[in-house]
DNA sequence: ATTTTTAGGTACAGTCATGTATCTTATTGC
DNA sequence: GCAATAAGATACATGACTGTACCTAAAAAT
């Protein structure tokens, strides 16, 4: 009952938008194993036959749709706070995560039958021509101003703020706080590009929340 | 065509440690979105029928499957190598996850279908009452021996070398090699404990291999 | 206005997994 | 040896998804 403008058939793009958000959100909420060309079908409200006519499976849908979603919001670096633009880099990418787009890119990536070809068309396609990771760029920002060794930025620093906030939200299965994400830029990322972590606000650590568990590990 | 000592029946212990086999082996084949008991009856050469006996559903049989498995291999931190113990102890966490009940594991935290209520029956009966995560049994044996500031161990800093690793894996879905635990160590874990990294040995940052994407991110 | 394109819808045969029922028989306990 | 137990095997109705064929009618192109 939406207004189609009197149209009555979906057709080109709006379609397609159609189908594409139906093959995201099924993704996301069910991982590649679950994601079939009937459950997106019926989700877009459109014929199976409509989706064959197209793409000869679902994962094949899904990369397209996957490619046409609006890209991730780019870190911006302000003026002179590294520590607040790291934090504000890391949020930028807890909020990616838990949108369907985030999910099913992740769901792809941990699908333990994963095919290395859609991994590798998932990076040419969705992930082409952008800057850096989220904390990369704003790293990257503050070496070329010279407040960091830019000597210290290896792939593994690069990663750090970015590994523990994927470990966390694998861990618990939720969006960690702002104060965990202080945590992690003080405790972790600072010390590794060689910045003493800032006299922390309050002395106690982060709450544990959840559980704490390794991908390979057991509770603390 | 076994040697089954005349036997040609199985029952008891032979026959569950068959079906738990089965039942990890499938699950880190397809993760739990495509685990079905059909499939598991199959590999364990048994009749459905056995399965339903004991058995709802996959998943609960995937439980009970991962709860017998040997326990992972521990951590002995030796005399007097903090780096060296932190090194090895990584890498036992990525010969863990990928034994087929490490696959496992990881595939059921990684699913974004996962029951809340799966994902705590995993830790209170696969993981309980085991003495910590891996580069953290390390850290806490020398910080014991006062060679590291215990308040430095906060959670974070705990997970650290796990998480690294663990992202490790996910974008090249291989295991790292020495070099890059090394990288992760003395790059990552001993800033954080507020120790001086080692001199490195080659001035060059760990080879990249694949590529780098954040958990919510793309090529560096 | 007429033709071309393509979405919507139905139908169907084939495959796979589910639970349940039923029967036979190997193994175990007494 | 005999009875109880439980594994192995077969069958069946049900339901989900697949891939294809086929038809219709709406929208776009001419």
């Amino acid at each position: 009952m939406a207004d189609t403008g009197g149209r009555t058939r979906r057709r080109g793009k709006d379609l397609l938008d159609a189908i594409y958000a139906a093959a995201v959100e099924e993704a996301a909420a069910g991982g590649p194993g679950r994601l079939t060309m009937d459950a997106i079908a019926k989700r877009a409200a459109t014929a199976r036959t409509t989706l064959y006519r197209r793409w000869s499976d679902p994962l094949d849908l899904l990369l397209d749709a996957l490619a046409e979603l609006h890209p991730v919001e780019q870190p911006a670096p302000g003026a002179d706070d590294l520590r607040g633009d790291l934090i504000a880099s890391l949020r930028l990418m807890v909020d990616w995560g838990f949108s369907p787009a985030g999910r099913a890119v992740l769901a792809i990536l941990a699908d333990p039958a994963r095919d290395p070809a859609v991994v590798d068309a998932l990076f040419e396609r969705v992930f082409a021509r952008r800057g850096g990771t989220f904390t990369q760029t704003v790293l990257r920002h503050y070496a070329h101003e010279g407040r960091i060794d830019p000597a210290r930025l290896t792939p593994v620093v690069l990663d750090i703020g970015e590994a523990l906030v994927a470990k966390r939200i694998m861990d618990t299965g939720e969006a960690p706080d702002d104060d965990y994400l202080a945590a992690v830029v003080d405790q972790a990322v600072l010390p590794a590009v060689g910045l003493p972590a800032e006299p922390p606000r309050h002395p106690r650590t982060p709450r544990r929340g959840g559980r704490t568990v390794t991908r390979g590990g057991e509770p603390a």
